[in-house]
DNA sequence: AACTCTGGCTGCTAGA
DNA sequence: TCTAGCAGCCAG
């Protein structure tokens, strides 16, 4: 306490410097840019040699003067138990501290002194950053789209002109300058180019829709083009797509809502209006034919921009994340907003007020896998009633807390009692049976012994961002919900949740320079003992645990007030008792009656739906929504057909005063969707499937059969590969939407959905994998005595092996011209089902 | 090139 | 008809 009052005075004295951007020269210094109090970018160089740390200890007279004398080397400094090492450019110090590139097993420079460096790979901007505890400024934002000429593809977006573009200011959504192209020619694109950088140049921050994917490389390949001198990481590049992805995940009801993460889609979806009617894929000719077909394209263009605005406006993504920015001291853009650089980010500055520096990461070291949580099956399916939900209040930070859980804090005491918990990875290490000391406490089943004082550098993070959080949070609760101080409120108790809850996942990823499988194992297994003991102890109050997932419990029988009363005594009683007999010093471990169902059904775990009787005590209204998680309907990767059935169905089951006296009507129902899937009038998108590469197309690997000739690829690749052949840009993470049109034989038969013709869909197997199946299983669950697989079947037999077939496929991607109606084609679906049924 | 984690369900292909 | 392995997406 006392070293840190004098920290804090000294930091008074030297004042924190303002930062909206730093950037990195590639030698020895930075440029700083900042916001003076009149609004003005300064810009400043800092020094700022590339450094890594040795302990003093380690180093001995003779590595001192070999230090001294390198040339590589500008200065020593010792800083307490540290010896900095400063050295003249970031390329030399790689190579004495990382391994070298060629030649398996070598050993870099240092390791052949067998010295241990210290955070060599630190980047110099954050280095600076937590050295100077500089403060992260609110950049100006604006927000950025552009039209290209669209007869050129993405892959070549180097040979694209940009024909014109929109900036619009963040805060006051004011157009802040257009450009339209004059001429096509790059004199015309260059002068158009320099206009947008005068724009630009007075903002921090450019946001774009897919920018990452599109406007920025685009308006860096063509900048460079033509010849334009600019800097481009002199500003915080963000894009709003992947933003908002990220933080509306949770936030979205169903899978409609992810079904498209295009501007427009999102549009509509957030703000019930879209864009304007114009077809940017005739980009080109609307600019080409000038006049009012030009204006259009520009109107187009500056409705993009203002539709992000509107959009920030709704959600506030952008303020959420940039007040996550300042608490860890990271920039807004698409760089500064992961997990790992939050983390590492806040992680230092706690580090340094300890004077503690990390070992040198250049590259990931071992990702050996752990256990994670406990997920019981459930022993009761179907519908119930009555269902009480308790769950752990921030487990996993509370367990970090109550535990010291932290990379510093772990001992290689080992007190084993279970050896069928022991991690395969520890076999040689002998059994020690004896006593646990008294200022060590003890991780359940596993045996990994923690420190419990002092506090470790873990838990005090997440103690402080959870101080952070309350205090936001009472400050709410003062405040009319709505105002804008309220928002505030709202939103930074937002943000510290995020940020407290981020811990867990970045001290257990290899990527990060403070990953310790060991305290990321303690974390989860002890949440996975913590709920067990937690379902024990219900069961012995007859009550029933029949299902649970990492933190919660799903409790039948009881009166709210029992139920209540078990949790008072696991908070009271149970915890206290174990945690004491772990030799915990801290019990930050609560449990929550969180909410009541009046009716579930569970379909397996991790799936169900729910209607809510009371949550945290508040009764449900008539216009409650449901509770619904896992399910098909909730997920983007299913066609809207499956998610409308599958959400009427549950409607029902959830609506319905005795479902179970209602067998007829939900075989009624089944038989009314099998007849519109089959027979009725469709949509293309009621049936087009979408599914996104999760890696770059060339990396999924083409297995080989055992006959020597390629297996079948997933199908959403092969349709990525067709439209590449086209000129499409379908790189990783790319959506990819097709069509089954045979499923009768194995590979399936796809195509893009952009080539549908009417009346090529296979409704055969529409109707019995992708439609009746996610309906069925629900069924299923409900009324287990009923035959539900018999409404499945439709396809017609195959009599006998097809002969070789006069190309299915293609015999039906010839339009029937009956256009959607599937009336009177019962030939059509024998057709189907095999060549002469 | 960048990356918070693990658990779990489902559909498809290939091979028995 | 079954299972292993891949892939994507979701729960927490």
């Amino acid at each position: 306490m006392r070293r840190r009052a004098t920290e804090v005075a000294a930091r008074r004295a030297a004042p924190s410097p303002l930062a909206v951007n730093a950037v990195w020269d590639g030698v020895g210094a930075l440029t700083v840019i900042s916001r003076g109090e009149d609004g003005w970018r300064q810009v400043r160089e800092v020094a700022a040699a590339p450094a890594c740390f040795l302990r003093l200890t380690d180093v001995d007279v003779d590595t001192r003067r070999m230090l001294t004398n390198s040339r590589a080397i500008v200065a020593l400094k010792i800083e307490g138990d540290w010896l900095r090492v400063e050295w003249r450019s970031r390329d030399e110090l790689k190579a004495a501290t990382s391994k070298p590139r060629w030649g398996k097993d070598g050993e870099s420079f240092f390791d052949q002194l067998k010295l241990a460096t210290y955070e060599a790979d630190v980047h110099p901007v954050r280095r600076w950053m937590v050295e100077s505890d500089a403060v992260v400024q609110r950049p100006r934002g604006c927000y950025l789209d552009l039209e290209t000429d669209s007869r050129v593809p993405f892959s070549k977006k180097e040979s694209a002109r940009i024909l014109c573009w929109s900036v619009r200011d963040a805060v006051t959504g004011k157009v802040a300058g257009t450009g339209v192209l004059d001429t096509d020619d790059d004199a015309s694109e260059k002068r158009l180019l320099q206009q947008l950088w005068q724009v630009l140049a007075r903002y921090d921050q450019v946001i774009a829709w897919n920018g990452s994917r599109f406007d920025f490389p685009m308006v860096r390949a063509r900048t460079r083009e033509m010849g334009v001198n600019v800097n481009f990481r002199h500003w915080l590049w963000l894009d709003h797509l992947e933003l908002f992805r990220k933080l509306n995940v949770s936030a979205s009801e169903s899978g409609d809502e992810k079904q498209s993460m295009a501007l427009e889609a999102v549009a509509q979806a957030v703000l019930g209006e879209g864009k304007d009617d114009f077809d940017s894929s005739r980009s080109w000719d609307a600019w080409f034919a000038g006049g009012e077909e030009r204006a259009r394209l520009v109107t187009y263009n500056a409705r993009d921009t203002e539709l992000m605005h509107l959009i920030e406006q709704v959600t506030g993504y952008i303020e959420l994340q940039f007040t996550i920015c300042e608490l860890c001291g990271t920039f807004p853009d698409d760089y500064g907003s992961h997990g790992t650089q939050f983390v590492e980010a806040f992680l230092m500055r706690l580090a340094r007020q300890r004077q503690m520096h990390f070992k040198t990461q250049w590259d990931i070291g071992e990702t050996n896998p752990f256990k994670g949580a406990f997920v019981m099956e459930p022993t009761r399916r179907g519908i119930l009633h009555g269902v009480h939900v308790a769950d752990f209040s921030g487990m996993y930070p509370s367990i970090i807390e109550s535990w010291n859980l932290s990379p510093e804090t772990l001992t290689d005491i080992f007190l084993q009692e279970n050896a069928a918990f022991r991690p395969s990875y520890l076999v040689h290490v002998p059994i020690k049976k004896r006593e646990r000391p008294a200022d060590l406490c003890e991780v359940p089943n596993y045996g990994y012994c923690f420190k419990t004082q002092p506090v470790g550098l873990l838990p005090e993070a997440v103690t402080h961002v959870g101080q952070l959080r309350k205090a936001w949070n009472e400050k709410k609760k003062q405040l009319a919900p709505g105002t804008p101080e309220w928002k505030e409120a709202d939103r930074r108790a937002t943000a510290y949740k995020i940020v407290r809850n981020i811990f867990y996942g970045v001290i257990s990823s290899p990527f990060s320079r403070f990953f310790k499988r060991e305290v990321g194992e303690s974390t989860a297994g002890t949440g996975s003992w913590l709920i067990q003991e937690t379902m024990k102890v219900a069961e012995s109050r007859s009550l029933l645990g029949f299902y649970g997932d990492t933190d919660s419990g799903f409790v039948l029988g009881g009166t709210d007030a029992e139920f209540q009363s078990f949790v008072d005594h696991c908070n009271r009683k149970l915890y206290p008792r174990l945690l004491a007999e772990h030799g915990c010093q801290r019990n930050e471990v609560k449990l929550a009656y969180e909410k009541k169902f009046k009716r579930l059904i569970m379909v397996g775990k991790k799936r169900y739906a729910a209607s809510y009787e009371h949550f945290a005590g508040t009764p449900a209204t008539a216009d409650s929504k449901p509770e619904i998680k896992g399910l098909e309907y909730k997920r983007g990767d299913t066609v809207r057909l499956a998610r409308a059935m599958q959400k009427q169905l549950i409607d029902r089951l959830l609506g319905a005063e005795d479902p179970e006296a209602m067998l007829h009507e939900f075989i009624e129902l089944v038989t009314t969707w099998k007849e519109r899937v089959l027979q009725g009038s469709l949509e293309l998108r009621d049936f087009t499937q979408a599914e996104k590469l999760g890696k770059e197309l060339r990396e999924y690997r083409t297995k080989k059969k055992k006959d020597g000739s390629d297996a079948a690829q997933p199908a959403h690749v092969q349709v990525a590969k067709i439209l590449k052949a086209r000129g499409s840009d379908v790189g990783e993470g790319a959506r990819i939407e097709f069509v089954v049109v045979d499923a009768s034989s194995s590979p399936m038969k796809v195509i893009p959905a952009c080539d549908y013709a009417s009346g090529v869909e296979d409704r055969f197997y529409l109707w019995e994998s992708l439609v009746y199946a996610p309906s069925q299983r629900v069924l299923e669950a409900c009324f287990p005595a009923h035959p539900w697989a018999s409404y499945a079947k439709c396809r017609p037999p195959k009599s006998r092996p097809a002969p070789k077939p006069r190309s299915t496929a293609k015999h039906r991607a010839a339009p029937t011209g009956q256009a959607s109606l599937f009336g009177n084609d019962g030939a059509k679906m024998s057709a189907k089902g095999s060549g002469d049924a």
